[in-house]
DNA sequence: GCGACAG
DNA sequence: ATCTTGTCGC
């Protein structure tokens, strides 16, 4: 693969990302999880979309597709390694949501377009990127206290949020994916937080994604 | 040149 | 991401 190309490519369709709120339905009726693991020594590439309804956050779809993995991992071009299952996975979801959490950065990346913008582009839907570790930008140091945030700063601009989610985790990494603000991004991932450090969303999709031993004991076939 | 570096 | 059990701390 071509570094250069895919570096133009991410210049070009980042210019397409939606920064702004854009909801046909606020607030959502359906909140969507995604995230993607792997398998037979990283030759497999295993997404998975869980649906929530909200304000209930009950799990009440989930999607698991398999593919052949396309592309080695090189930090800043995750998305190219990581949509082609997302999107198999997608097409399988019979009720599409309202809004998408993305395990990974949305605007936050170097050319501001991380996998959550990506694909949010790509199944024009509203995004929003969680990710547990940082890949650009600073910030201030964080209060011990949950709920304690930092603006996340790259280039002089705000490209999404560091956010302690909860009492002595490390903070997670918010950035608006695709048709959503900064701060509607905070919002959406507060307001889906229920006592654990991840948000349902992404909490239910890492699960299944990874294969926790929690979801072969509930049953859910992967 | 040196360090950083989503999953 | 993945290989993997118990264990220390709140």
């Amino acid at each position: 693969m071509d570094i250069q190309a895919l570096k133009q490519e991410q210049t070009t369709r980042a210019a397409e990302v939606v920064r702004a709120d854009d909801f046909d339905v606020m607030p959502p009726r359906y909140i969507a999880g995604a995230d993607v693991g792997f398998e037979q020594g990283g030759e497999v590439t295993r997404a998975a979309l869980v649906l929530l309804e909200y304000p209930s956050l009950k799990l009440i779809e989930h999607r698991v597709a398999r593919i052949a993995t396309t592309m080695p991992y090189i930090p800043g071009f995750l998305s190219f390694r990581e949509y082609p299952a997302l999107l198999a996975a997608w097409e399988q979801l019979e009720q599409k949501p309202d809004l998408l959490f993305v395990d990974g950065q949305g605007i936050a990346h170097p050319r501001r377009l991380g996998v959550a913008s990506h694909f949010g582009l790509l199944v024009d839907v509203p995004t929003i990127g969680v990710a547990k570790r940082r890949l650009c930008g600073k910030f201030e140091p964080l209060g011990d206290e949950p709920g304690s945030r930092q603006p996340l700063i790259d280039k002089g601009e705000q490209i999404g949020w560091v956010l302690r989610s909860k009492k002595r985790c490390n903070p997670l990494f918010i950035s608006p994916g695709h048709r959503v603000s900064n701060d509607t991004a905070l919002h959406w991932v507060e307001t889906c937080l229920q006592g654990y450090r991840l948000p349902e969303p992404t909490r239910w999709a890492d699960a299944v994604a990874s294969n926790r031993p929690a979801f072969a004991r509930l049953g859910i076939p992967l």
